[in-house]
DNA sequence: TGTTTGACAGATT
DNA sequence: AAATCTGCCAAAC
């Protein structure tokens, strides 16, 4: 992979606004890089320290198991109110 | 050089 | 509805 779709994915990520959610196949897509939703895990894994992680959720709007609990608290905080772990479907990107 | 693994997704069973 | 399988790409072994 090369440097320029790293950066494009987290440009996608960080343009997510507050209160808004989106998936890691909608962002690879966003980025131009259909099917790569896997490398958008991987890159908000070891990079995304400074991006807001917590709007990216699973295509069903479930969370990773690992950060569940972060991401439910993060969104609540701006809005955004997870039901049994997952977001309402009225809510899902 | 070949396998395994992972913050995923879609189709199938 | 839940479990299983396949496709995807890069990094670690």
């Amino acid at each position: 992979m090369d440097e320029e779709s790293h950066e494009r994915i987290r440009a996608v990520v960080a343009s997510i606004p507050p209160g808004h959610t989106s998936t890691y196949g909608q962002v690879a897509a966003d980025a131009g890089l259909p099917g790569r939703a896997r490398l958008v895990g991987k890159i908000l894994s070891e990079d995304g320290h400074d991006l807001p992680w917590h709007r990216v959720l699973r295509a069903n709007g479930t969370a990773a198991p690992h950060i569940a609990q972060e991401q439910a608290a993060r969104l609540r905080e701006e809005g955004v109110f997870l039901v049994d772990g997952r977001l309402p479907r009225g809510q899902r990107p």
